[in-house]
DNA sequence: ACCGCTTGTATCAGGACGTTACAAACTAGC
DNA sequence: GCTAGTTTGTAACGTCCTGATACAAGCGGT
């Protein structure tokens, strides 16, 4: 195994995937560290020191190609290939994320989507037909799902993450505001909008 | 002004507000810094650290009391009072958003929301009714808005982002994957999931 | 009264990060 | 072809943050 990047270095090269990603949206091709500094607030030197130790990625004089700095900031994070997201719950929040790209673009595929509601189940959303919950364990396997997204109600998430756990599932993105327990080799994240608000509100405020 | 956090301790006593609102959510009215560390990954002597440089906040053998921990981190990061959010977009997104109490948890309250399709304008989502975009400048005026919060497809969100910063609003949050250009006394916050997923990834893969 | 648990606090060492500096390489304009 | 301007890659240095360890004091339950 390569050797284990450290939390920083890890979530930088995070937001520089994200920039990145963004600004090739936009249509540019090429980006200074100068530029990734003014969107992530991230030292200019920083950056080309994160980058500067797995290679030279960048012309100097130039900045760097926006294809070529992705294709190796995935490849250093090992997350180059394809990965497959089950997303739980169909309603508002679920559709908003079906049909967004936000995933694509980082190589994840919304491969299932599922809901407990029998009006619910075996309608189309975008190129995805919503199956019932029960068959969450099957689709897991045959699909090889590897993250679960839980978009929906708080009572109904930790039922949902044992589920999950059960069919071997290590990644879970939280929606909900419910606290999961889950065993220590297993993953959570809860997004949580307001607190990163509070966040930039207390930068401002000061 | 007392004196100023710096953004380690301020990004921490994020998450800990986070835990401890879901875990008031769960019923729970006290606990430990042990349990807190569980949840966010922060050493739990760090955790005692960073609060008792504000004050002594737990009992020993207990814990911290939830509810007295939540007022005081608020203090803390002088978000203690009601802020006013403005939202665009009424789509999906839009409506699971406006639909969930995930910002009112934290003292946001969604004072507005906008759409350009006259279809939508007039709508009642919840307790609010969808206005016109055109009257932005009116109602972050009258209504004290502080935040604004893009639901809108990229190609909007620019144009939004400018007439929020022509009002005086200060702090965006983009749920769009658009590259936003702003002032630099402007903050721009971008939610971007399957960045936060890579990040969970690439431990996982370790 | 005793025991276990948890906070509050001190100390220490390692390392990450901001800062400054500069040579090398590339582009553009003339 | 030459020069000016830009940007990378890299080094050196000092500061401050963080993890680790340790322990007394306080609280609750038995």
């Amino acid at each position: 195994m390569a050797e284990q990047l450290t939390l920083g270095v890890a979530a930088r090269l995070s937001r520089y995937l994200q920039v990145l990603t963004q600004a090739k949206r936009m249509g540019k091709t090429s980006i200074s560290s100068q530029a990734i500094s003014e969107y992530t607030n991230v030292n200019p030197t920083q950056i080309r020191r994160d980058l500067s130790g797995f290679g030279k990625f960048g012309k100097r004089g130039v900045g760097y190609d926006i294809d070529t700095l992705i294709a190796q900031i995935r490849k250093i994070l090992r997350t180059s290939g394809q990965h497959n997201i089950a997303l739980f719950g169909s309603g508002n929040l679920g559709q908003a994320i079906a049909g967004s790209g936000a995933f694509a673009d980082h190589g994840f595929r919304v491969s299932a989507m599922f809901d407990v509601d029998p009006d619910k189940v075996g309608l189309r959303i975008g190129d995805l037909t919503v199956r019932h919950y029960s068959e969450l364990p099957i689709v897991v396997e045959n699909e090889g799902i590897e993250v679960g997204v839980l978009a929906i109600p708080a009572a109904a998430a930790q039922q949902v993450a044992d589920d999950l756990v059960s069919s071997g599932v290590k990644i879970i993105f939280n929606y909900s505001d419910a606290l999961l327990s889950v065993p220590s080799d297993v993953t959570v994240h809860t997004s949580s909008p307001a607190v990163e608000l509070l966040y930039a509100l207390y930068f401002y405020l000061s």
